[in-house]
DNA sequence: AATGCCGGGCG
DNA sequence: CGCCCGGCATT
């Protein structure tokens, strides 16, 4: 009868994806990246019928919800944000090594370990080359600035207006590693930062801790205010992770080529929170260029991974483009736009998750999540 | 071939 | 409107 059973597709997804009224877009991710677990739909024909459970991520998560008549998520297992990347506790110098090594091995193992040679920031983070050091306290000096959010920074692309620039002193050191690199000096290659990124329909909230996050999905947006301790759970399901590759932030920070003259516009990234630093583009002609806002980390290409536009950076759809101050407007020319080279829905989760694209992505529209 | 998305159709 | 897709420009 029907050739298409799309209405099997979109209540799947919107029966599955929203455990509240009112709220519709079910960007959840599954915990961890990319575990693509069953998918095993056919991209193709095949109506797009959704895998069969779309968040159902196996069981290893607990398997709280595959049906469509979940609840709010059961906590699966407390996603221990970071907690892949096993750091070897700290190599062990080998006993039997050669004398150079050893001598190298303690040289090292001072550096890291010496609060002096760090400069301040030692303090923020244990001797313990920890992960757990700079998921929560991190960013916080030991006597300034502690305001009530206990820790986890961020910066809103959406409620941008509540502060873009929050009175923050001068950007601490430890905020420096944290943008330039990981928490810990060491563990230095192939680092992956994590971020949280809450999926709440006009939201897009970034924070740097999951705990951030889920006590501002809890307190805006679940309107709770109960102890973390005793939550559900349900917050998680609002907030995805986002990896970046810090390498690639780090050649960009560092060894900016003084290419990019003008019009690349790229979307700032999540940890810029510094406020001159963020908005390159929406604020009104840059004050000076004085050493300081270096290029951007990425401009374009591979660094995708580091330059999730973050979603709706633009100020408002009412004030036309205040942007893009050059580009002489071509508008004229029935072209299209040039495509912008951001990575879109599609790229970043692929076909096999459109369930994740945006609204628009999935209507075959210019992606809203991922601006150009 | 894959992507991004305009233009347009349908309910 | 929301949703979807044909089809075309780009990559």
């Amino acid at each position: 009868m029907s050739p298409k059973l799309k209405t099997v597709e979109s209540q799947a997804s919107l029966g599955v994806v929203v455990p509240k009224p009112g709220r519709s877009w079910g960007g959840l991710q599954p915990p961890g990246r990319v575990a693509a677990p069953g998918w095993d739909l056919d991209p193709k024909r095949q109506g797009r019928a959704l895998p069969h459970s779309p968040w159902g991520y196996g069981p290893a998560v607990g398997g709280g919800f595959a049906g469509l008549d979940f609840a709010p998520p059961q906590k699966p297992e407390p996603r221990a944000p970071s907690a892949h990347i096993p750091v070897p506790a700290h190599r062990a110098p080998q006993g039997k090594a050669r004398p150079d090594e050893v001598m190298a091995a303690a040289a090292l193992t001072s550096l890291s370990t010496s609060p002096l040679l760090l400069g301040a920031p030692a303090a923020a983070f244990s001797p313990e080359p920890g992960l757990a050091s700079w998921q929560e306290p991190l960013v916080q000096p030991p006597g300034s600035y502690s305001s009530g959010s206990s820790g986890d920074w961020g910066w809103d692309p959406a409620s941008e207006q509540s502060s873009p620039c929050t009175p923050s002193p001068p950007l601490p050191p430890e905020a420096a590693h944290f943008l330039f690199g990981e928490p810990a000096p060491r563990k230095r290659k192939s680092s992956v930062q994590v971020l949280f990124q809450c999926l709440w329909k006009r939201c897009g909230k970034v924070l740097s801790t999951a705990s951030g996050m889920q006590r501002h999905i809890r307190l805006v947006h679940l309107g709770r205010q109960a102890e973390p301790e005793q939550s559900d759970g349900e917050e998680d399901f609002y907030y995805t992770e986002l990896d970046i590759g810090l390498d690639t932030l780090t050649d960009g920070l560092s060894s900016l080529t003084p290419v990019s003259p003008v019009a690349s516009t790229p979307p700032a990234f999540p940890h810029l929170e510094l406020p001159g630093l963020l908005h390159p583009l929406a604020s009104p002609p840059p004050p000076v260029l004085s050493s300081a806002r270096p290029p951007q980390a990425c401009h374009s290409d591979h660094s995708y991974q580091g330059c999730l536009a973050p979603p709706r950076l633009e100020p408002q759809p009412g004030t036309g483009r205040a942007c893009v101050p050059a580009l002489p407007s071509k508008l004229g020319a029935n072209l299209r736009k040039p495509r912008g080279d951001a990575k879109k829905c599609r790229k970043v989760y692929g076909v096999e998750r459109r369930a994740l694209w945006c609204t628009a992505c999935r209507w075959k529209k210019a992606c809203r999540r991922f601006l150009d």
